[in-house]
DNA sequence: TAAATAGTGTCTCTCAGACACTATGTC
DNA sequence: GACATAGTGTCTGAGAGACACTATTTA
């Protein structure tokens, strides 16, 4: 890049750092299936650890001539089955020492994978976790998690379900349970549905065979 | 860090990326110094080419165990004479040929420097720009400094000057033409000043020797 | 006193939250 | 009709912007 130091001296012959991606899959259940949805982050077994509970999230090198988001949907085809995704940038992970292996640089990304997509995939070699129970992953994991779900938070303050966690149809009220369990809090009723409702489209139909009022049913606009 | 592709085979052994980092060193000039107050960024002259106009951000290879914010530091250090600055990791740009001359990721920073302080730097190898003016620097480095405005931006919406670009004490309509400056729109004087104001120490000084009813002078919290 | 700038009182608009009310289905 | 859930009308308080008014200095 013709970069040089004080000497003069071009600097692309230094030793090179190894450049890795990890990915911090985040994902929410649907209401039949736990009462209480929160977020939950897919795990993989540590790859060459036998002991147990040894969990690290997916990641793989860098490949030549490849871009991160590629080495991310490679990582997740591989490890997990996943294709499909949109993987974000979050941070580089750049403590000399935090691989006792070697020199390695981590680029921490986000993916929002819907639950349905994810539930093959437990096995004993991979797990879905909720976020709250994570904790002593490998390396410097447990940081990437933290700032995969503070992303997530942002980035589902401001628009329904951004990244089509939901499956179309919804109920409004099925919207508000998704938005709950990501910023991990309740919301209120009234001014959720008035926030929301304008940027919806409203279906024409509604829930069938329920109890109570049927609610109307929405896609994402 | 024990990554495998579906082989087995241990993936430290491929060829791995060069890895630089860029700084956009932005600041604003003093009231005093142009009437019109806004954004400028820190330019170098591209090293090794010698053709009319042609200017990147400061950067560096990233050293054998050095963090990347010491890689910002010592880029600043011996291309500008900049100490004690605080960069900020803002995007890992990947393109694979943004480079012609080899495979290089640059992480681009952020830093944010008084203008008193880059004063001096303004020679035939260095100089500061307005953002408006900036166009066509080398490789991706016109993205860098949107992303870096943008980022800053973001700063100035919270807190009274959070980078400390303003020289203590100062007055409250001081603050609002930084400010102003960093955002890139007029901002409404009360409003601001009912924002701003519980944010600030009073010193309990006001300015004096100036026509009209002397501002009070504040310091930031 | 005039001019200039600092600082404030107050009105309005918008928006979020609280709360109760109405609407429409099943059992 | 009883019950359950969907959806809304409306009040209140907080905060932003508009605007005019008051305050305090120099010339």
């Amino acid at each position: 890049m013709g970069y040089q130091d004080s000497a003069g001296k071009a600097l692309t012959d230094y030793p090179r750092p190894s450049v890795a991606v990890d990915v911090a899959v985040l994902t929410v259940p649907p209401e039949q299936h736990s009462p209480e949805q929160e977020l939950f982050v897919l795990l993989v077994r540590r790859a060459g650890k036998h002991q147990h509970d040894a969990w690290q999230l997916p990641g793989t090198f860098l490949h030549p001539g490849e871009i991160l988001a590629d080495a991310c949907h490679r990582a997740l085809r591989e490890k997990v089955g996943i294709e499909g995704s949109e993987p974000v940038q979050l941070h580089v992970l750049d403590d000399p020492h935090r691989d006792d292996r070697g020199w390695v640089l981590s680029v921490a990304h986000l993916d929002v994978v819907a639950w349905r997509r994810l539930e093959r995939v437990d096995t004993t070699e991979v797990r879905l976790a909720p976020i709250a129970e994570v904790r002593g992953l490998a390396f410097d994991h447990d940081r990437i998690v933290a700032l995969a779900v503070e992303r997530l938070r942002a980035e589902y303050q401001e628009t329904p379900d951004p990244r089509g966690l939901l499956e179309e149809p919804f109920t409004l009220l099925d919207l508000q349970r998704l938005h709950e369990a990501v910023v991990g809090h309740e919301l209120p009723k009234d001014s959720f549905r008035r926030g929301m409702e304008p940027r919806l489209r409203a279906t024409g139909e509604t829930q069938a065979g329920v109890v109570g009022k049927p609610a109307r049913l929405f896609v994402r606009e």
